[in-house]
DNA sequence: TGCCGCATGTAACGCGTTACATGATTTG
DNA sequence: CAAATCATGTAACGCGTTACATGCGGCA
């Protein structure tokens, strides 16, 4: 297995798009990727961007502005291409999911039933938060996506985002029924 | 935020429950906590029973067998049981999720048609057969709880990853289907 | 005035995996 | 006879975050 370095691959996946600065790639990632990808921090970009253009796999134009901050753009190479290619091409493996939240909860028999069935709320709120947000996205995709489909994979991530908001969302409710069920049986 | 540890309260939270052995820890955490917090690895597990002893929060009884392995069983001391408290009471923050195959399939507009399918069609299979296997220990939970319920926060665990699964399968089923519909319009 | 967005990066640290090393017993 | 399970650990490496460091322009 040995090194994947997720991370380079997805930036060449964004530069094989368009050429653009790291603050770009945090933001397409933030934006279309964040769904399946958890955000990866400026402190692994830039030095990969860097680890790019040493390995020939981007090239670096330097754009100097009077009043907005220097730009450092990056474009892939043919190299860089092929590169992206290969990785794509392989199987995929590495799968990882943590939630602390969740976490906490399976530990919750050492926890007053009150307060699991609060954090359970908790998690329901912030998913019914994000599900708006992503119900917005998937609607304006569409919309985009029947003229020219370009976008047809960023709305299928966000598609499978909406899927798991609406999973966490029934499963909270299921969750909280049964715990106040419990707690009413406890008082009688 | 700093130091979370979060594999530190892990165990300690097992530790909570019974006394047990690095071995233990691993085959606890694939049972019941991998549909929420993805496995770690021997390799953190036995430096980290190490470092709670050192640090007072368990300590340790060698078991010397003849036939078997020497097994080192932990046990949770009060100050360990104290400092699991605190974090538990804590609010949940961290919450990362990484999906490869999600990520390549981000990708397809660079790869053919056919290949974004046959990546779908594996999702759905993989996600199938664990689904089977989750339902399974559902069901047997479900027979459990009503007795006693100290395994009703194991049970919710596994229902959300009945969720999960359900999620992925319903939206690679949708997915398949858009871009077989996309298939036909390019023959045509 | 203070915060947000744009824009770049480095250094220290902590988190986590993989490979290595060992060896008995049980099950197919 | 081979593979899996039980059982322990270490060392090297890579992955990733956080804090720090800098600075302009626009908006509330």
């Amino acid at each position: 297995m040995a090194k994947d370095n997720t991370t380079k691959y997805i930036i060449l996946g964004l530069l094989c798009h368009e050429a653009m600065t790291g603050y770009d790639v945090k933001k397409q990632m933030e934006q279309m990727i964040s769904y399946v990808w958890s955000d990866i921090s400026f402190g692994q970009i830039y030095p990969m961007l860097a680890k790019l253009e040493e390995e020939g796999l981007a090239t670096k134009q330097v754009e100097l502005n009077e009043d907005s901050p220097t730009r450092k753009i990056y474009t892939i190479t043919d190299k860089g291409r092929a590169a992206f290619q290969t990785w794509l091409k392989k199987a995929a493996e590495k799968e990882v999911f943590k939630h602390e939240g969740l976490l906490k909860l399976f530990f919750g028999a050492q926890m007053p039933l009150k307060e699991n069935i609060k954090r359970l709320q908790q998690i329901k709120d912030q998913s019914a938060v994000q599900m708006a947000t992503i119900d917005e996205a998937v609607q304006s995709l569409l919309s985009v996506v029947t003229k020219h489909d370009d976008h047809l994979y960023y709305l299928l991530m966000a598609m499978f985002g909406q899927h798991f908001l609406r999973a966490t969302l029934e499963w909270s409710d299921e969750a909280i029924e049964l715990l106040e069920n419990l707690q009413q049986k406890n008082l009688s």
